[in-house]
DNA sequence: TTGACATGTAAGTAAATAGTTACATATAAT
DNA sequence: ATTATATGTAACTATTTACTTACATGTCAA
């Protein structure tokens, strides 16, 4: 399922198929730089991931998301998302330090030029 | 970098770096069911998607996490959140609606039982 | 029913991936 | 100085991936 996901045309595919559901085979190659079968066979692995599922009408396929399986990522995401935000406060913080710092010396510039 | 992470070798890597950073690499191999050479090339390809930094010291190489690049995933991942969210509630919505016509049933049979 | 259109299957290919063994180098410890 | 430890590099192999072209089938529409 990662690995569904981890090519970016198949991203793309995904993204094109949740922007606008029971979209078919011909309308989504539409927007890929690939032949029918290639874009097919990335589809193939989508549903095989269960992203996305596909039903048949008359002679088209149509294909709708299932968003479902991206809770995984989600979740095993989740245990990251805390270190990132550490990592963003401490970054802030020596932010904030350095604009103190810099305050601090503007004051003694002023201190400065008004003795001066 | 989606696909550094698609590899479940070597996301558990990546979560035994984050779960105690500066870990050596024959540290790390101990945890893994392969020769050090693979073990090297998963911690490399992790490295090419900045995901870790290392730093040698004397003859080891200490590998730390940097997590920022999963932000991307992340965001990524963010337009989705909304879709399972939207099912969700349709599906807590049908239990809803379940329930009431249980209840309704059940007041029925009390009904029936009284008239009996 | 015949032609056009949408999809499906088979078979082949070039390149990337995931792993290996064998050997080389650099540093620490005795 | 020698030996043991930690890492690095090279070269090879098997499998999987990401495509392709050529052909087959199934369905709509005139």
């Amino acid at each position: 399922m990662f690995k569904a996901v981890a090519d970016h045309h198949r991203r793309r595919l995904l993204d094109w198929v949740a922007r606008d559901e029971g979209q078919t085979l011909t309308e989504l190659c539409a927007s890929m730089p690939m032949s029918r079968i290639g874009v097919m066979k990335h589809l193939d692995v989508l549903e095989e991931a269960g992203l996305i599922t596909t039903r048949k009408v008359g002679r088209e396929r149509l294909h709708y998301l299932n968003p479902e399986p991206l809770r995984e990522i989600d979740s095993w995401l989740g245990g990251y998302r805390r270190r990132w935000e550490e990592r963003m406060d401490r970054l802030e913080e020596l932010i904030n330090r350095t604009q103190e710092t810099e305050r601090a010396s503007e004051k003694a510039k002023e201190k400065k030029d008004a003795e001066a």
